[in-house]
DNA sequence: AAGCATTCCAACCGCCCATCA
DNA sequence: TTGATGGGCGGTTGGAATGCT
């Protein structure tokens, strides 16, 4: 059977964008808002698929994107999602304001993977590169379908990871927040505002809680 | 200057999940 | 309960830009 597909393919623009089509897909959406994305091409004269269309303006046209270089912060804070939630690119992004998934996801396939590579950690574990005697560079996970040993830890810990604005937790009002810095690990900065001490390890609970 | 290799990133593809009739 | 539909996500691709020989 199958699904039916998004779009008639025959009949629509592949590629690049114009101008013309992101200005007819601007002023369509600031008009209308964002609905129904498979109705909306023919809506806004485009010969293009529903699901291009909410692709380039999730990802290029919205008012609200940063673009430009990352900021170590942002770099950093990439490193320390990725640890906890792996290739869930969409909740990393929701951790960054004005970044895109697809955005993110390039930047650390593009960047920080190889500055990863680079200092000698794994970009799948985040623990040390591992090389055996036959001189084969061993993944972190021993195979590769094995559960990512963050996640499994996740799991057992029954942690909820929550997106958006980081929720007013029970324990907060007895515990003291956690600085941006020292969610990533950076408890010596001088930029540190809540007194980590190096001995105080920072957790994932820890992480998820953050002042940002 | 030319040809080839590498990097970067916008865009596409296919799958999954939630919702609805 | 089931199938159709739409939205969302992660993986992958392909072409432009850049670097190197």
């Amino acid at each position: 059977m199958g699904r039916s597909p998004c779009c008639e393919k025959a009949h629509t623009n592949k590629g690049t964008w114009t101008r013309e089509e992101d200005e007819r897909l601007i002023a369509y959406i600031q008009a209308h808002g964002e609905g129904c994305w498979r109705s909306l091409p023919k809506a806004a004269g485009l010969l293009r698929c529903g699901k291009s269309c909410r692709l380039r303006w999730i990802n290029y046209l919205r008012p609200d994107l940063k673009r430009g270089n990352f900021t170590r912060e942002e770099d950093e804070l990439i490193i320390k999602l990725h640890s906890i939630l792996g290739n869930r690119w969409s909740l990393i992004a929701a951790r960054l304001p004005g970044r895109t998934d697809n955005e993110i996801k390039n930047y650390w396939n593009s960047h920080i993977k190889r500055k990863l590579l680079s200092k000698g950690i794994d970009p799948f574990t985040h623990g040390p590169i591992i090389i055996d005697s036959d001189k084969k560079i061993i993944d972190g996970f021993g195979c590769k379908f094995q559960k990512n040993p963050v996640e499994k830890n996740l799991t057992e810990l029954n942690l909820e990871l929550s997106i958006g604005p980081p929720s007013q937790h029970p324990l907060e009002s007895k515990e003291k927040k956690v600085c941006f810095y020292c969610s990533l690990g950076l408890e010596n900065s001088k930029d540190c505002r809540c007194g980590r001490s190096r001995s105080s390890s920072s957790t994932t609970a820890d992480f998820l809680r953050m002042e940002l």
